[in-house]
DNA sequence: CGCGGGAGTGTAATGGATTACACGACCGAG
DNA sequence: CTCGGTCGTGTAATCCATTACACTCCCGCG
């Protein structure tokens, strides 16, 4: 294939000419300019990236790096990063770890390697130190989870606050059992969900009851077992809502219902998590917590070119607080949720 | 960060070397090796790839482009691709088009500009003719979907054959009005599951009856749109199963069906193609044809580093008929298919 | 008329690794 | 002892584009 070498030829200036043309230089006379821009037609040039690259010690690419990357809750996470990683001229290279720590390790060592400038973190493996150490050689941003004692930037919603809403609602509705299934994990971005339940029940004067509270994955199937054993309960102790740590937890919820018998919402409302596609396709419609997925992965994005060029400026402060961003979410209700049996809306409540 | 100067410097060798230990090659000296390695440990070395990379005009990056790569169907073959990927010492840049060709263009080009090596194509958007092109300059692979016309190979499964075990099953139940809902497409891989569909009807003596096909896309809104057109029918026409393009699909035609006061499958079968996760999340689960996703994916990139390695040794033998597979398909009986209403299944047929 | 300075262009160094070729040391065969 | 060959290693060219620096014109000002 044609390199600059031919282009400066056909065109008879060298090139330095024609590089400066590829790159918008002002200080080539029109003429060069369009001598240039013909011979480029001509042959077809591409400019060769590999070697631009390497002359700017850069390669434009972010690394996005997730448990899976095709889980539904990412999908529109990673559109927002393409599309703001594009709008600067980065591309996303996008790794699937499968919660495997080597694999991991192997995709952040794209960064050492040079073939990454940065990266964004749905779901690090890697613990607290390790990550900072990474940080240091190049920037990281961690999007919807993080980790706890990490001081690495993150972009999340407020999940407390949204959990908070969520239970508020039910509680509201009348609810008094309110059962929580919760995920096994190193996020603090999903563990403080757990303190927003407590918050609304604290609220509503509700006694925190541990057997309420069921532990389990993200998935469909961890949700199901959860909700069977919170479900097998005697009616009286049985929780007639359920908030869920996720969608896919809260339809599993719903089908371990069906299964022992019980309708939704009419014998017990589901609350989900993260309003995926599939919220609004199974029945009932989920009632869930939205989060603006393609804004937090837009501003992780942002997040990152901005450390980034700090950093190939020069700067890098050192001990400044990580920029850390929370955007808003938004509760949608559905059809998943109603007032309990026996018990009307608490409308004189205030 | 270091280079392979500075660790040629530290171990007192000379860069040639170290880029011998680096690659394996067996003409060094164990003292010089075990010096170059202590100092490639010392000194936190990685070689830069983009160095590399460009020295040996290759990425050793395979471009993987689909409309959506989160789109659930695509989620095992990418997972396929990439491990047949990284088994070989690639890696894998997924890209979204959005259905744009623009997008598509600007991924593409990734190609001439030499950061990629080949290209996986899930949802091609350009016509055969720029494909074909295209696919002289580098090697190209079409997944799942293809163009009818393009000489470029192709991985899927016999669609047409899927399709018609699918409708085979359904008039087996004894189903004589037999619906389908198709996408409009310019895919050769999805027009003949209506060939299927046809061959089937053939096969059971059903007549065609062209008012019980419908065209949408390969979404839950399209499904649900064709399926309460073909459900607005006077009971007498109206079909009493449906055979859907996707699973998004067959989920718009249950939902369609509840609301036209019928029940699934009581009053009308659905069948649905690719057994996404969806499938058994919702209330029927789906019966549908099931598609060796992650092999589809696998297969797909040996077919591609075939053509990349005999591409490298410099053979384009042009005329030869481009490599296309087919991978075995399965069709999975649950919940969403019965025997119609007042006609048990055709026990008697051989 | 001489000189400072900007515009336009070219030469060559540079980024980091790979590898063809060359060279010296050393071995065994004749 | 000499020659051919292997082994280990180094030098320098190479991959392709960017860019610091130098250079030539040419203009306008004093």
């Amino acid at each position: 294939m044609a390199t600059i070498q031919d282009v400066a030829a056909k065109s008879g200036v060298s090139v330095a000419t024609v590089s400066r043309v590829l790159n918008g230089s002002p200080r080539v006379s029109p003429e060069a300019r369009d001598r240039v821009r013909a011979a480029i037609e001509a042959l077809g040039y591409h400019p060769n990236l590999l070697g631009r690259n390497l002359r700017r010690t850069e390669s434009r690419m972010l690394l996005v790096v997730a448990a899976s990357i095709e889980n539904p809750f990412y999908a529109g996470v990673v559109q927002g990063i393409e599309a703001a990683a594009h709008r600067e001229g980065y591309n996303a290279l996008l790794c699937n770890t499968d919660r495997d720590l080597d694999r991991e390790a192997i995709y952040l060592g794209m960064l050492d390697q040079r073939l990454a400038d940065g990266a964004v973190l749905l779901s690090p493996q890697l613990d607290a130190r390790a990550m900072e150490r990474l940080d240091a050689r190049h920037p990281l941003v961690q999007c919807c989870e993080y980790l706890d004692g990490a001081a690495v930037p993150h972009v999340t919603v407020d999940n407390r606050a949204a959990a908070r809403d969520a239970v508020r609602y039910l509680a509201g509705l009348g609810h008094r059992r309110i059962g929580m299934i919760m995920a096994r994990t190193q996020y603090a971005a999903t563990r403080v969900r757990l303190d927003g339940y407590r918050d609304a029940l604290d609220e509503a004067g509700i006694a925190h009851d541990p057997a309420l509270v069921a532990y389990g994955g993200f998935d469909f199937e961890n949700g199901r077992t959860a909700a069977v054993a919170l479900l097998a309960r005697p009616p009286a102790q049985r929780p007639t809502a359920l908030f869920c740590v996720s969608d896919l937890v809260a339809a599993g919820a719903i089908r371990a219902a069906r299964e022992a018998g019980l309708s939704v919402p009419a014998d017990v409302s589901v609350v989900g998590f993260d309003d995926i596609e599939y919220a609004t396709m199974g029945e009932p419609r989920l009632t869930t917590v939205a989060q603006p997925r393609p804004d937090l992965g837009r501003v992780a994005v942002e997040v990152l070119l901005r450390r980034l060029r700090a950093g190939a400026e020069g700067r890098s402060d050192g001990t400044a607080e990580p920029e850390s961003i929370d955007l808003p979410h938004a509760l949608r209700i559905r059809e998943s949720t109603a007032p309990p049996r026996n018990a009307g809306p608490r409308e004189g409540t205030p």
